[in-house]
DNA sequence: GCTGACCTGAAACAGATAGTTCAGAACGCT
DNA sequence: AGCGTTCTGAACTATCTGTTTCAGGTCAGC
């Protein structure tokens, strides 16, 4: 048993590293409550949270210095420079490694839930973009950018959701945006309405929405452009869609997942941000000028 | 483009990161002999040895303390520990996600951003994941699943999606929720009707919504248990909630991301499927009778 | 071989740091 | 309710930190 270092919460003996950062995930039950904020501020904060002092640490996670001190004494460390030691080391050698931190053993109920959870969506998000057609992705960049449309957006059952969130970040970005959320007088106007400038964008994800089926074709033979945002197996919408943009469902439940879909819709978003560039912008700001509560332009530094 | 904090000897304003180890390559012949060994020890245990202190630094290089503190001086920090905060900074960057690289390059315009799109999300969805707590994970399915809870969810400007897409789901499975979905007399009559077996699901990201915070303490202060998801920054609601579950908000886009959250919406509701087991699936059979349209577990064959 | 500039480290110093003590608060358990 | 247990933070302290001071040492140049 060498290498006494850095290996007190780890427990089994086994694992090399014995990552600080599972033994603090391992021993959050034995935790009291705000011990268990530290924990969760170290985690958020990864490494560079336990590279700063007790008292920084405190701050952050909202408790005093005492606390964790017996935090670190409770993972099993002899004091807050030892485990500051420990994350160093582990900093040393891995200094980049991404995924060393999924393991494989499996109990807890719970666990083995999320660790399947984690996966499926992963995999669903990775093999969404890899099916994705990069050309119908501009295309359907350079409609939405193209403020001389009217643009009418319309969802079903769940993902009413994204349809609400595309068309909220379009509104910060360009004019002439509306949601469809219901249907109703609303959408009866929108076909009286609708003509080769406007476009309307739709999300029909399985089980698919007949009165969202139906609006698209009212809203096709006025002469709308269609987008359709759809799943693999392909709404009857694609049947008349101008572009149809895929993403995978599945999911970790037996319902669907929509996490790739919305992943496709923040890449719009981020490729339309790119693409109306100063005009959005200025948009932006002209609206932050009304609502002191928003400020989006300051996230990225 | 100030930012002071971490770019001394970086010098000539171009390099983005401003890496300590780059700095310290380039002041090499400006340095004396013995100061040039401190920076052979530095580089040669980077960042590691950069983390301790300045006599285990002089000790590794052989010279004294006070050589060492010339050396920082000498590189154009302040002291030492702005030359550790500098290193802590970078190392924070570079272990969790590959977000640092994308800086500048693009050429054709739609292709390159949903690249760099696709990359920022993934990596986002991925960190978060591993900084997430099963412990604190499981919780949160325990409390969703226990029937006897009166269930309010709730959530911010974007983030309500969220809480409206977790409630839908909620619905399917067991009853007693309720999604607040505007400010008003809904939320007021939850607030005097709650109690000990109150559950309130808070969405709260950036930039968090006064009304919800203000609502989530009413609700705890009459004595509801508080479940909050939120960003790595944590939302005020984080001091009085009794479980937090956080997810990564970094996005290709200026706006944040609501992926990984979503993500994490998603495998909650997985793990509930799972513990509500054949009680939800009568739930969910009863319910599709009244709605053909509905037919959520025909889908895993 | 003397002089000046420049390194270099021992010793001393001021300030910050981790850790301890203790009293009050919160909690769970008959 | 009342008890004992556990948890938590304010105040304190001993220690260690980074830094400055200063004297000894090295080397180059006429």
């Amino acid at each position: 048993m060498p290498d006494a270092d850095t290996t007190p919460a780890g427990g089994d003996a086994d694992g090399p590293p014995a990552s600080v950062r599972r033994a603090v995930q391992q021993s959050m039950e034995r935790l009291s409550n705000s011990e268990r904020k530290v924990a969760r501020a170290l985690l958020a904060g990864y490494p560079g949270s336990g590279l700063t002092t007790v008292a920084d640490l405190a701050a952050a996670a909202g408790v005093s210095p005492p606390t964790v001190i017996r935090f670190t004494a409770r993972l099993g460390y002899d004091g807050y420079p030892q485990l500051q030691r420990a994350i160093v080391h582990e900093v040393n050698e891995g200094m980049g490694s991404p995924l060393a931190q999924y393991g494989d053993t499996r109990r807890s109920e719970g666990e083995e839930v999320l660790d399947h959870a984690v996966r499926t969506i992963q995999s669903s998000l990775e093999r969404s973009f890899s099916e994705l057609s990069s050309w119908d992705f501009k295309r359907v960049v350079r409609l939405l950018s193209d403020e001389s449309r009217e643009i009418r957006v319309v969802g079903g059952r769940f993902s009413r959701l994204l349809a609400d969130y595309l068309s909220s970040h379009l509104h910060l970005l360009r004019g002439r945006v509306q949601l469809m959320s219901e249907p109703g007088l609303e959408r009866l106007a929108a076909i009286a309405d609708a003509g080769p400038s406007t476009l309307l964008v739709v999300f029909d994800y399985r089980r698919y929405d007949e009165a969202v089926g139906q609006f698209a074709v009212d809203m096709k033979s006025r002469g709308s452009s269609v987008v359709l945002l759809t799943d693999n197996w392909l709404s009857p919408v694609a049947k008349i869609a101008d572009v149809v943009l895929t993403s995978r469902v599945e999911a970790p439940s037996p319902f669907d997942s929509l996490v790739p879909a919305m992943a496709l819709t923040e890449a719009l978003i981020a490729a339309l941000t790119d693409a109306v560039g100063d005009r959005g912008r200025e948009r932006l700001e002209r609206l932050e000028a009304f609502d002191p509560q928003a400020r989006h332009l300051e996230d990225q530094a």
